[in-house]
DNA sequence: TATTGTTATACTCTATAACTATA
DNA sequence: TATAGTTATAGAGTATAACAATA
């Protein structure tokens, strides 16, 4: 396609990233999941402390939009609500979440497996390394 | 912030795309204009014969989404259609759109090599490599 | 005073279907 | 028959402001 971008490392990040995340979440949808919603489901795992607010910190995620987002997965019977205090409730995992997690959890390991495969030998190791440089600094 | 999905390489991958987007948006907030706008403009460059279904073909944006895509920059000042038969219109760069287009390449070219300073020198090379591999293919 | 959870809202990005006109 | 350009629309994702209740 001759892209006179592609020597660009932030465009040719980018259009990993959408490539790769179009492709987890056709993964994921038969098992009636999106990409944030098990990346939720992966990082609760069996915590009974974690809530609302610390997720959306830990995914950049507004806490006005975590709303929509858990309620969609509680609906879906995943999540339940633990009160902590007065104004804190711990977001927990419920048996039918623990059985979706563990899906979950099947099949993004087989696909970060092949997305390192993809990755020649010589440059495999070099990717993790690299993507935190540029997500969280040195 | 003890991240425990930060080890999986497509959690990586789109934690830096979006960091860096991000990024990259704000510093061509100041010349009015967006991340896909400036690609689009980088792209176009001195062509005179591009139309919008092949860049939205480059870029992966489906033809229904480049009309108000393009009809912002063109409201912009920055582009113009010129006919090249009955249904085709080659997008062009009006005298305002290459100054524009010159002031993003200042702007992305000192962002891009500015990501890649931040990986460290071991890992440098190999950043574009993979990422080629996991976006186009081996 | 700061934080949690929430509602409401708006804007961007993306996906799909359908239509007209031309190659 | 395939492609270009367009319209309309719906689904996601994201950002901001505001509010009540509690730490």
């Amino acid at each position: 396609m001759d892209d006179p971008l592609a020597h660009l490392p932030g465009y040719a990040l980018r259009r990993a990233a959408n490539a790769t995340m179009a492709e987890l979440a056709e993964r994921l949808q038969p098992i009636g999941l999106r990409v944030i919603d098990a990346s939720v489901l992966l990082l609760i795992g069996n915590r009974r402390d974690i809530t609302s607010s610390r997720i959306g910190r830990m995914f950049d995620i507004q806490r006005a939009n975590m709303v929509p987002l858990l309620a969609r997965i509680e609906d879906a019977g995943l999540i339940a609500r633990v009160p902590i205090d007065g104004k804190s409730q711990a977001v927990v995992l419920t048996p039918a979440g623990e059985a979706k997690r563990k899906e979950a959890e099947t099949i993004t390991a087989r696909f970060e497996d092949e997305l390192l495969a993809r990755v020649p030998p010589a440059h495999r190791d070099h990717l993790l390394p690299a993507l935190h440089a540029l997500w969280r600094g040195p």
